[in-house]
DNA sequence: ATAAAATTTTAGACAAAACTAAAAATTTAT
DNA sequence: ATAAATTTTTAGTTTTGTCTAAAATTTTAT
């Protein structure tokens, strides 16, 4: 696989989750900063190689093979930003563009064993689940601040929004997983 | 720079440490594994972005600035090495093909970060020397074993053939670095 | 010194991944 | 129900890095 066709399967790959109906041509583009019809041409490609299923002007989904695919990919990256910000002592809201290129690594082995000498970590450090070796994610439920109602008590155990902006914006509140807020 | 390019220094870099005069279209082609065609093609792009003194012919020597870039890919790759040694429990004849990705990510921050983190190394698992964050490199003086005579006692501090077949064949021997010879 | 051999470059082609512009299909609105 | 708007696809072009085949240059051998 391609770095380029790791990028779309992971971008169809969040789509999904969101949405989970299939995924249109133009989210994708979207998301990814990119032209439509380039789009379709990698779909093309995706479905020619079993990652994906297409049919013209109906948008896409992941096929088993692409679902998995797409989880290992997002496992070297979340694997890679605990790494980052545990061992080589990098914030929250610096290793997004980092990981992006590490996820890319192709080596299984190399994947398993960061992920033992990083001691089988089951969440990045934005709080989001990281999938194990099979592809399988054991997700804690969360609740979104807004959801909550006036007074209730919760505790941060992850973020929605991931921008470096974000992050910095609550450091600056003393805001980090963990913390209480009401 | 993209991969491709910084492929091509790296293995410019490399055979003028061996030969130390001009580097010829074909010793590049013989090392890549490509054709020579493909070679002229990127010498042509490598001058015209300075990294390389080239006159059609003549063979290519590196300028200050492709130099410095070569020097700092053999960083990362061996800083990577050493990562992949020290903290990942890989072995020496393990680590080459996968340090040829890492050394291909970008970041600064990232690679002295690394080399912090590993207690600023000055050789990777062979025994060869890690240029500093200047490019400056700190090389023991090494004998090979073919140059000393008979009776004669060393200790091994690198190895010049670093392929996974001699390697291997060395740990068979139980020849390690650090290891006495005679 | 010059012919033969080897090396290097040029010219033209191809595949991957992107683009623009135009055509086709689908969705929305009246 | 049909016209307008939107979305998606197609067709054709570009860039990067590769290739083959042929031409140009340099080196080697007599």
């Amino acid at each position: 696989m391609t770095f380029s066709e790791e990028n779309y399967l992971k971008t169809i790959y969040h789509l999904t989750t969101i949405s989970d109906s299939e995924v249109s041509t133009n989210a994708i583009a979207e998301k990814m900063e990119t032209k439509a019809s380039s789009v379709t041409d990698m779909l093309k490609k995706l479905a020619e190689k079993d990652f994906i299923n297409y049919k013209k002007y109906q948008g896409v989904s992941l096929t088993e093979k692409g679902s998995l695919s797409a989880k290992m990919i997002v496992r070297k990256h979340r694997l890679w930003e605990v790494f980052l910000v545990e061992k080589l002592d990098f914030s929250w809201d610096e290793v997004h563009d980092i990981a992006e290129q590490l996820e890319h690594i192709k080596s299984e082995q190399l994947i398993n064993k960061l992920d033992d000498f990083l001691g089988n970590p089951t969440e990045d450090p934005h709080g989001d689940p990281i999938p194990n070796a099979n592809g399988q994610i054991i997700s804690v439920e969360k609740q979104l601040l807004s959801e909550l109602n006036e007074k209730q008590l919760g505790i941060c155990v992850g973020v929605k929004d991931t921008s470096s902006e974000f992050l910095k914006y609550l450091d600056k509140q003393e805001i980090a997983l963990g913390s209480k807020i009401e």
